[in-house]
RNA sequence: GGGCGUUUAGCUCAGUGGCAGAGCGCCGGCCUUACAAGCCGGUGGUCGGGGGUUCGAGUCCCUCAACGCCCA
């Protein structure tokens, strides 16, 4: 087959010509005739449309995106969707601001609804409220234009993604699924609601979970205060950080060891300004070095108060509410000085305000000792929240994790990790679990519980009796859909229903990834070809809220792993080494970067970069991509447009034993590449290649195209041909084999191969198989060693490259002097040798070289 | 405090018990019939420290240190 070759091959354009005729041919659409063993499948991880995207999801995507070429490649059907997460909090925040809308679920949905402005709400006017759905409905609009512009990015990585299987994790589809998975678990026991103490952000006004909190160091300070033993006299002396709870106490607690307070257990105090009395317990939590080594437990100030109050079965004295003030009446119980002082000094003060007066009162009351002490310490917050998390008692969803703790253990052991290390992470985290996950709240747009209460004939919700929606009738929205059986008038009315007010998590709707993108139960027969799926990349921030919900619920409702395969990217990081984050201001757009080196060159760098390590932006790495790209293009024009414009192209014809013997090493390249890329290798395949590339260029094209071109019939037709054969079959398996890292550059070499259409990208893998057997690749590393000893010793003697050398002398054993021979006549035409001396010497080991100069003789 | 990882050339990083590597950088040379965005050559090492196993350790074991991440 001859080739089109372009004069003068350029990486310019190749994005936008090649992006569009993948789209056109339908290059990487998903033929759903497959069966599950012919497909490979990823979860994509659906990105978060209301930010943008930095260099850091070009450089996790392109990584999967050259798994993902490998295996089509491999004959395999790739299931490669793709969806955008839409659902959630940061949404929320930019529709409020761009719509100038507040959301009130408590309004119907207005199908004419307009919100009062597009772009921004000046300051001057006040937010216009609307119901849950037209709320949601303007989310939806804001993500549509990020959508695209996320897409058109990608198509410019390059990534082979089917644009024909794409999801939001707010669409119906979604919301179907997310409402069916739960409304199964809630049948099956598995998930659950309940009043209970939460941690709570006062600003977002939600409960959050675990795998949402962080610690931070937080300033603080300890306050030496004085409760008095009831009846004995005596104070006992507490330090406590947190003042403002001494309305909540509830009871002391000391370690059961300690010798100081052991004859108090059982004894009672008086809490000081509010009198009230609380027991002395014992609990081993109490820690003896801490403070006096007694402590006051509080409803609820952390969470080891939480675990007190529980195994210790003490009373609830709430004061904190869901705004985070102090409530407006005392706990019941508190004599009547004690309510006095709350209320006049405390109620609806914020906790900071109440701690100031709280201090200034036990001042003047002399049970203050000395000094507040300032100290920093480890303060639970919200990952995305300003303020400390307080702990309130309220309504709230969770999922059964912590009876499943074993199950999920098995499941991380099961599943394989790259790198294998990572799945400690995930271990480590199942371990430490200390709560069920909690699934609801209180917040918009996010996929409501379907789920509404009878409202009993004094008007109060009935949760333990839930009215749950039908599966046909999903996605309902029970704030605008009434239960089966009731009518809209029955709303919030005494004797009829109400709606479950929250909505689900984020991570409980992106759990579901496999199972939305797959269309579980809605498409049975396209969930059976790609479920479990193979592949679920994602970076190590997330494996305690991501891959571990997913595993969550693909256990429970499917009995089997989501995929079999977790592909761990690392972070991105600045020059600086620092984690690149929007809150870092040191992010790095993608596109300037794309344009300056080009998305093959961008691709290489990624790429080079492997699972699981943290890579810092390099741009020096991207330029040598582009000059490898360039490269290819280079040596490929040179190929098929000069040295090998025609075939043969079949290994048959290869009989020079030079050339049997680059492709005997070019056999053990595939067969090492092709390890790497099933063991989610793709840096070490890349780099074995490139390094076997440049030889290939610098010393075997260098040593043999003279033959190649058999000027005047000078090399004989054979060895002529069985050059051009080696050349062609070698840049073929090359092409593919850089095919998944440098898509756009292989693509168009391909194309002047094959002009007739067919892409790189659904060519076969190349296989060792292939290739003709029985080479030695000593013959060709031989052959270089002499090459390079002549281009070593021209510019040592002063002499251009062109110089001609009259005399070789070698020196070497039998072996290589053999393999000497078979190329003499490729050196002669490579290093323009006029003449050799073949001497034997089995002593030594290596071939060593005199390179006789005709200018060095006239010296 | 617990867990995981990292530590190799000036920089970024490979390295599978058997002669310490690559790219970039730096220095020198070369228009050589694909590529000067190229080519040829050179420079550069306490493999974090210490101890051990082994005929042999960057690699396996122990220990210490620094840095990073996760968890508490």
């Amino acid at each position: 087959m001859s080739a089109a070759v372009p004069q003068k091959p350029s990486l310019d354009g190749l994005e936008e010509k090649w992006s569009k005729r993948w789209e056109a041919n339908g290059t990487y659409r998903f033929d759903r005739s497959a069966t599950r063993s012919q497909v490979y499948a990823i979860d994509t991880p659906p990105p978060t449309v209301s930010g943008s995207l930095h260099i850091g999801h070009v450089f996790s995507y392109t990584q999967t995106d050259a798994i993902a070429r490998y295996q089509r490649m491999r004959g395999k059907q790739v299931w490669y969707p793709i969806g955008w997460d839409d659902n959630g909090l940061p949404t929320e925040r930019r529709v409020q601001n761009y719509f100038g809308v507040r959301c009130d679920p408590s309004l119907p949905y207005d199908p004419g609804f307009t919100p009062p402005v597009s772009g921004g709400l000046p300051k001057d006017r006040q937010p216009v409220a609307c119901s849950r759905p037209n709320f949601v409905e303007l989310c939806r609009r804001l993500s549509v234009d990020d959508e695209r512009k996320f897409e058109d990015l990608w198509r410019r990585v390059g990534l082979s993604v089917d644009w024909e299987q794409t999801y939001t994790t707010i669409g119906p589809e979604s919301q179907r699924a997310s409402q069916r998975a739960f409304l199964r678990q809630l049948a099956r026991g598995e998930v659950y609601s309940t009043e209970a103490p939460t941690l709570w952000d006062v600003d977002f006004r939600t409960a959050v979970a675990q795998a949402e909190l962080e610690d931070r160091e937080w300033p603080g300070a300890y306050h030496r205060v004085a409760f008095h033993r009831a009846g004995a006299g005596g104070d006992i002396l507490v330090e406590t950080t947190r003042p403002e709870l001494l309305p909540a106490c509830v009871a002391l607690v000391a370690h059961p060891d300690d010798e100081r307070y052991r004859p108090l257990f059982g004894t009672t105090a008086l809490t000081p300004l509010f009198g009230v009395e609380v027991p002395v317990v014992a609990h081993p939590l109490a820690q003896p070095d801490k403070g006096t080594g007694i402590a006051m437990i509080c409803t609820f100030g952390d969470v080891t108060d939480v675990v007190w109050w529980r195994e210790l079965h003490l009373p609830v004295r709430a004061v904190i509410g869901r705004d985070g003030r102090l409530l407006s009446d005392p706990p019941a119980g508190m004599p009547a000085r004690g309510a006095e002082v709350y209320r006049s000094c405390l109620a609806g003060r914020t906790t900071k305000q109440a701690q100031k007066a709280i201090v200034e009162l036990l001042s003047a009351s002399g049970e203050l000792l000395g000094e507040p002490r300032q100290i920093r310490h480890p303060v639970k917050f919200y990952e995305k929240g300003d303020r400390p998390l307080e702990i309130v008692t309220s309504r709230q969803w969770f999922i059964r994790t912590l009876a499943r703790r074993e199950a999920l253990l098995a499941r991380g052991r099961e599943l394989r990790w790259h790198p294998a290390h990572m799945g400690a992470r995930y271990a480590n985290w199942v371990e430490g679990l200390n709560s069920d996950w909690l699934i609801s709240r209180q917040r918009y747009y996010g996929v409501p519980f379907p789920v509404w209460y009878p409202l009993s004939a004094q008007g109060e919700a009935l949760h333990d009796e839930p009215l749950l929606a039908a599966e046909d009738r999903l996605p309902v929205d029970p704030t605008t859909d009434a239960p089966d059986g009731c009518t809209e008038a029955q709303r919030d009315q005494p004797g009829g229903f109400t709606a479950d007010p929250d909505v689900m998590d984020t991570w409980a709707t992106s759990s579901l990834t496999p199972q939305i993108a797959g269309r579980w139960e809605d498409d049975p027969d396209l969930f059976a070809r790609v479920f479990p799926m193979d592949m679920r990349p994602q970076g190590h921030d997330i494996i305690r809220t991501w891959l571990f919900a997913t595993v969550v619920r693909s256990d429970a409702e499917l009995r089997s792993l989501p995929w079999t395969d977790a592909a761990i990217s690392g972070w991105i990081l600045d020059a600086d080494r620092k984690k690149m984050g929007k809150s870092k201001g040191n992010v790095v757009t993608p596109t300037e970067i794309l344009e300056r080196h080009s998305t093959d060159a961008i691709r290489y760098w990624a790429c080079a970069g492997r699972l699981g390590t943290d890579t810092a932006i390099d741009e020096g790495q991207m330029k040598v991509g582009r000059k490898l790209a360039i490269k290819l293009l280079n040596a490929s024009r040179f190929v098929l447009g000069s040295v090998a414009p025609d075939g043969p192209d079949d290994a048959a014809a290869v009989t020079e034993a030079v050339d049997r013997s680059l492709l005997a090493s070019l056999a053990a390249l595939v067969d090492d590449a092709t390890a790497a890329f099933d063991g989610y290798d793709y840096a070490r395949a890349l780099e074995r290649t490139e390094a076997w590339f440049w030889g290939f260029c610098d010393d075997y094209l260098e040593l043999v195209k003279g033959r190649a071109y058999n000027r005047e019939g000078a090399s004989g037709e054979g060895p002529a041909a069985s050059a051009r054969a080696a050349l062609r079959i070698a840049l073929s398996v090359l092409l593919r084999l850089f095919a998944p890292v440098l898509p756009f550059t292989t693509e168009e070499v391909w194309s002047w191969w094959h002009p007739d259409g067919g892409s790189v990208h659904r060519a076969a893998w190349p296989e060792a198989a292939a290739l003709p057997a029985g080479g030695d690749p000593a013959v060709a590393a031989t052959g270089s060693s002499a090459l390079a000893a002549i281009r070593r010793a021209k510019p040592e003697a002063g002499c251009s490259l062109r110089a001609p050398v009259t005399r070789l002398v070698a020196t070497a054993p039998a072996a290589q002097l053999a393999a000497l021979r078979s190329v003499e006549a490729d050196l002669r035409q490579a290093g323009v040798v006029a003449g050799f001396d073949w001497l034997e010497d089995d002593a030594t080991e290596a071939a060593s070289y005199r390179v006789e100069l005709a200018a060095a003789a006239e010296r």
